[in-house]
DNA sequence: CCAAAAGTGTTAGTGGTACACCCATGT
DNA sequence: ACATGGGTGTACCACTAACACTTTTGG
């Protein structure tokens, strides 16, 4: 009995999001080992003795991405027991939003054969249930975008309310229309205009907005 | 390094809310070992090698409570190094709502000193970070609240309207006014017109209601 | 002058909130 | 007859959703 209990291992997995190419995509890991040998994963692992889930999911997203002070938040816990065909691996899910241009892939070539993003819509095969960790990632990030600025952590620091919008689009899977959401945007308090105007676009030049700091504390808002 | 990874401990913790004597009451039992003899604590236990999470959630359920088949939600996981004194213990937190008239306490002795119901307003000392994980729960029942015909589970299958607002009421911890409560209600396909009217009760009687299950699959909601 | 993306208002419907009095019953 | 909880409607406001044309620039 008091074996048994010890023989239970657990990880983290983190679903890291980010927008490229005018998509969501994923970044997924493929595995050089069985089990799963060649299929993709997410990036994830042990949780060490001294280090609470938070710190093990910034230390992958770390490691896999060269990223920090990233938005991230705990997802669920998956923990049945054949989800795992050798033993029983507990994971805590967790998902992870990061700006493209941030990001500086790098990976251990023991372990992982190679890292790449995949859009969200055209998944390869994936190994233990990683697509259900996936899935509930994205739905738990439409819940968040309907009620909290986190489209924001997918921009740049300086974007457009058309950039803005493709985000929302992109996340939600679904158009929105434009006169409203600029309304919705423009009459919040997320936004903060500037002066500047877009100059490397071959079209008519689009106002930059900033998002408003402010904004988190005046609502109370987690951050990340 | 793998005797580190080796040396975690995994248990659920349940926080089980009920309504009794019109309030909102969560099961809290008393410890008699240490660490924290003498202190209060959620129901909880480890985690068996061949039950996934949720079901030993309902074990720890069953084993308070004689009840199943209740609404079950796993909550969060609390992974603190320091959470438990003497060793790493991480728990996955849930949280169940049990009609208070199905419930048949009962308790080893051994392990427990006492098992009791708590209003969530005048909590004890409680072990470990439980105070943490209960309010976590009660905060995601409101959210739960809000979009969801959780209160039902409170409830007994026969209610009144007042019963229905008197349970909103005390789960979100504010009045709320009886006409608009009742047109929303009443405007919903929620519930179920029934025919009776209350008795008991030694002023004028009041129609009873049932909940209407059509309503959760309609709507693609979650079921316990 | 053409293509492409930026920018801009009005209307109708829906849902939330505030608010006060009469009704049926038991004692 | 009175105390107690049951039951009812209206008006205002805020938010959502539907919908089409003009403007600015580069090529």
């Amino acid at each position: 009995m008091f074996n048994e209990i010890r023989s239970h291992e657990i990880t983290v997995d983190t679903v890291i999001l980010t927008i490229r190419k005018k998509k969501l995509k994923v970044l997924l890991v493929q595995r050089t080992q069985e089990p799963f040998k060649d299929h993709w994963a997410l990036p994830g692992g042990y949780i060490r003795l001294s280090e609470t889930l938070d710190d093990a999911a910034k230390r992958v997203l770390m490691e896999k991405t060269g990223v920090k002070n990233v938005y991230l938040e705990q997802l669920y816990t998956f923990g049945d027991p054949l989800r795992h065909p050798k033993s029983r691996v507990i994971t805590v899910g967790y998902y992870a939003l990061i700006r493209s241009e941030d990001i500086q892939l790098s990976f251990d070539t023991d372990q992982t054969k190679a890292v790449k993003w995949h859009s969200i819509y055209e998944l390869p095969s994936l190994a233990y249930d990683h697509k259900q960790i996936i899935e509930y990632a994205i739905e738990r990030l439409r819940e968040r975008l309907e009620y909290t600025p986190v489209a924001f952590q997918l921009l740049p620091k300086r974007f457009t309310l058309t950039q803005l919008q493709k985000t929302y689009e992109m996340i939600l899977g679904k158009e929105i229309d434009k006169r409203n959401f600029r309304k919705k945007m423009l009459s919040s308090e997320l936004l903060t205009e500037l002066e500047e105007m877009t100059k490397e676009g071959s079209k008519r030049p689009a106002r930059l907005y900033s998002f408003n700091k402010a904004y988190i504390e005046k609502n109370h808002l987690k951050q990340y």
